[in-house]
DNA sequence: ACCGCTCTTTGAAATGTTTCACAGCGCGTA
DNA sequence: TACGCGCTGTGAAACATTTCAAAGAGCGGT
C-alpha cells in the first residue's frame, strides 16, 4: 500500500511486469492495449493508490487542463454567479476552474496574472480592474486566450462578453417614467468604472427622449459599488427637503440599491410610494430583499457559460475570430417600483 | 521578443550567455549570484517575457505553492467569507488559492479532490458534505495536510475548525427568551446537515434550562438552507391560525431567514412585533435587509485564516498535531428581534 | 519456410526546472 | 611561490510523465 512516498507510473509498471509506456497507455489510450493487460495495470494502479502527477504531465504535453477566472469583487454575488457559468462550461470540457479575486486593486490583479502565466493555463477570463490596463495587452501580445467578461475594451484585441449597459440604464429610465416618476436620482460611482458611466448614458438618453428636463436627473456620486456605500447615499437622499427630493432612484448595482432600501426604510419612507428604487444585475438578493427589488436583469450564469466557450474556441480552435458579445439585459419590476395591488 | 514559443531557462542562459544553473540562481537564490550577472540574467529575461514554467518547477522541486479551498456551496455568501479569510493567509505565505465548489454534491467533491491530488497541491481544506465521507480518510491517509472547516469529525484523524454550534443555538434561544418569547419556531434542515441538528440540540437545552415546555419550541424542516425553502417555511408559519402560531422564529442560518423575513413581511406581518426572526452566520447580507436580521455571528474571515494556518503547520511543522479549533459565536442583535425604540 | 499483415508492447528521448558537487579564479598569508 | 579560502559560475543528474519509432508476436496465405 502507500509506504513511503507516492507512487509513479514506473512503481505501477514495475508492480504489474510492464513497461512505462504500457502504464501512460492505459491511462491516455486504452483502446490499444489488450483487455488482460490493461486489467492488471488497473489492479496494480488501485492497490498502490497511484495519483497521477499533474506537473509531469503538463510539462510534457506542454497544455494544462485549467481555465481561470480573475474576479473583481468577491463581495458581489453578481460575480459568482458569473463564475458558476464558467464552471459549468468547463466542467462539460472536462477543465478545472482556478477562481481568483482581485478585490479591484490593480497590483493584485497583476499578482494572479502572472501567476496563472506560470501555470501555463488554457485560458484566462477576467473582468478587469482596468480593461485598458497594460498588463493585459501583455498577455493578448503572448497568445494566451483571453476574454474580458462584462466589460469591453477599445479595439478587438481580445474577445469579450457583455452587457448593453447604456441599454440597461435606457430601460431603467423608461420603467421609472412610466410609473409617472419626473424627478429621479441615478446613484453611482465611481466614474473610472465603465459600466457606471454607460448606465447612466443611457438613463440621460432615455430621460432627454422622453421630453424630460436634464436637471430633474440628478446624478448622486458613490465611492464604490457596495451596501455601505448605498445606505450612505440613501441618508444624503432622505435628507432633502420633500419638494426637491427626487421620487425614484435608478442604481448603478444591486448592492447600492440594497443599501439605499435599507437606509430609506429605516429612515421612514415607504418604498415604491415615498421612494422608487431599481436596482441592476438581478442578484439573488434582489428578489429575496424585504421589498423585492426592481432590478436590470444581467444573464449572470450565460454571460459566464458564453465567455468560456468563446476563450475554449480561442485555445482550440486555429482560425478563431475576437468576437465581442454583448447580451440584452431586461428589466424585472418588482414591489420596489410597482405599487402593491398585490402584494409578494 | 516574442517569436516563436514561450522561451526557457536554457533560452535565457543563451541570451545572458550564462549557464542553466545561473539563470536558476538568479530568481532562486539571489544572493549568490554577482550584481553584475544578475543584472545581466535579468535584462535577459525581461528582453525574451521570459515566464518561469510553474510544472517544471513543481515537478523538480516536488512542492506546489498552492493551497485548495473545497467549499459547500457557492450561493452562500457565508462561504465566500470563508474563502476570503484563507485567501488572505495564503497571500502571506505566498501562495496561491485554488477555489472549487462543490454544490453540495458528494460526486463533484470527489471529482475535485481527485484533481487537486494530481496537482500536489499543499494542502486541503474543505467544509465537505459528510465529514464522514471515506474519501476524506484516503485524503488523510495519503498524507495530504487537510483541514475540515465548519464542521468536525468524529476522532481526531485531521484538524478541523468550527464554531460551536450547540452554544450557538443556546445564544439564539436565550435571546428570543429574554425578549419575551415563550413559543418559538425552530427552522431548517435537512438533518443530515450537522450544523442543523446541533443548532436545534442548543436551543432545545437552553429551552429546557429556562423551563419551557419542549412543546413550545416547534421543528419546522427544510429541504434545504436557501431563500427560497425560507420563503415556504414562511408560508407554513403564517398560515397557522393565531393562536398556534410561534410568536418568533429561529432560523438555521442567515439565508432561511431572509427567504422568511421577506415572506412574512409580504403576508403583512410586522418583523418583529408580529414574528421575530433570528438567523445564524451573519453574513453581510444579514445587516443589509430592510429589517436589520439579529444572527448568530461566526468569525467568517477569521474562520478561514485559523484553517489555512492550521494546514500550513501541517504541511511544514515536522511534529504538527491535528487540533480541533473551536469558535465561540456570538449575538449580534437587530431590530428583527428588538422593538425598533431608536431605528437602525 | 517465408512473407506480409495486424495487434501489442517496449525503450528511449524529450519536456523545463532545481540542485549539488565541483571547478575556476582572485587574493591574502605563510 | 605555494597554499588555502571564499566567492561565482558550471554542467549533469533528477523529477514523472508522454510520445513515437520500432521491435515482437501471432497468424494466414503462398
Amino acid at each position: 500500500m502507500l509506504n513511503g512516498r507516492t507512487p509513479s507510473v514506473k512503481d505501477v509498471a514495475a508492480s504489474a511486469g510492464v513497461s512505462l509506456g504500457t502504464v501512460s497507455n492505459v491511462m491516455n489510450r486504452p483502446e490499444v492495449v489488450s483487455a488482460h493487460t490493461r486489467e492488471r495495470v488497473e489492479r496494480a494502479m488501485a492497490d498502490l493508490g497511484f495519483v497521477r502527477n499533474e506537473s509531469a504531465r503538463q510539462l510534457r504535453a506542454g497544455t494544462s487542463r485549467t481555465l481561470a477566472y480573475v474576479m473583481l469583487d468577491g463581495t458581489n454575488p453578481f460575480f459568482h454567479d458569473v463564475a458558476q457559468g464558467i464552471e459549468l462550461a468547463a466542467e462539460e470540457a472536462d477543465l478545472s476552474l482556478f477562481i481568483c479575486n482581485s478585490n479591484s486593486r490593480s497590483a493584485r490583479e497583476a499578482v494572479h496574472l502572472d501567476r496563472l502565466l506560470q501555470q501555463r493555463v488554457q485560458g484566462i477570463l477576467i473582468t478587469p480592474v482596468n480593461p485598458e490596463a497594460p498588463h493585459l495587452d501583455d498577455l493578448a501580445r503572448r497568445g494566451v486566450p483571453l476574454v474580458i467578461v462584462d466589460r469591453v475594451r477599445d479595439g478587438n484585441g481580445s474577445c469579450s462578453v457583455a452587457v448593453d449597459d447604456v441599454l440597461g440604464g435606457r430601460i431603467a429610465a423608461e420603467h421609472l417614467v412610466e410609473q409617472g416618476h419626473t424627478r429621479i436620482a441615478f446613484i453611482g460611482g465611481p466614474d473610472s468604472i465603465g459600466q457606471v458611466r454607460e448606465r447612466l448614458e443611457g438613463a440621460r438618453e432615455m430621460w432627454a427622449e422622453l421630453g424630460l428636463a436634464a436637471d430633474d436627473l440628478i446624478h448622486l456620486p458613490t465611492e464604490a459599488l457596495t451596501v455601505t456605500e448605498g445606505r450612505t447615499a440613501g441618508e444624503r437622499l432622505t435628507g432633502l427637503p420633500v419638494r426637491r427630493r427626487p421620487t425614484a432612484a435608478f442604481c448603478a448595482n444591486d448592492l447600492l440599491a440594497l443599501g439605499l432600501l435599507q437606509q430609506s426604510i429605516g429612515a421612514g419612507l415607504r418604498v415604491p410610494e415615498d421612494l422608487a428604487i431599481v436596482g441592476f444585475d438581478d442578484i439573488e438578493f434582489a428578489a429575496a430583499a424585504a421589498v423585492p427589488l426592481t432590478s436590470v436583469r444581467q444573464p449572470r450564469q450565460e454571460l459566464g457559460r458564453a465567455a468560456a466557450q468563446l476563450v475554449l474556441d480561442e485555445a482550440t480552435n486555429p482560425d478563431h475570430r475576437h468576437r465581442q458579445l454583448s447580451f440584452t439585459p431586461e428589466l424585472v419590476a418588482r414591489a420596489s417600483t410597482v405599487n402593491r395591488s398585490r402584494v409578494l
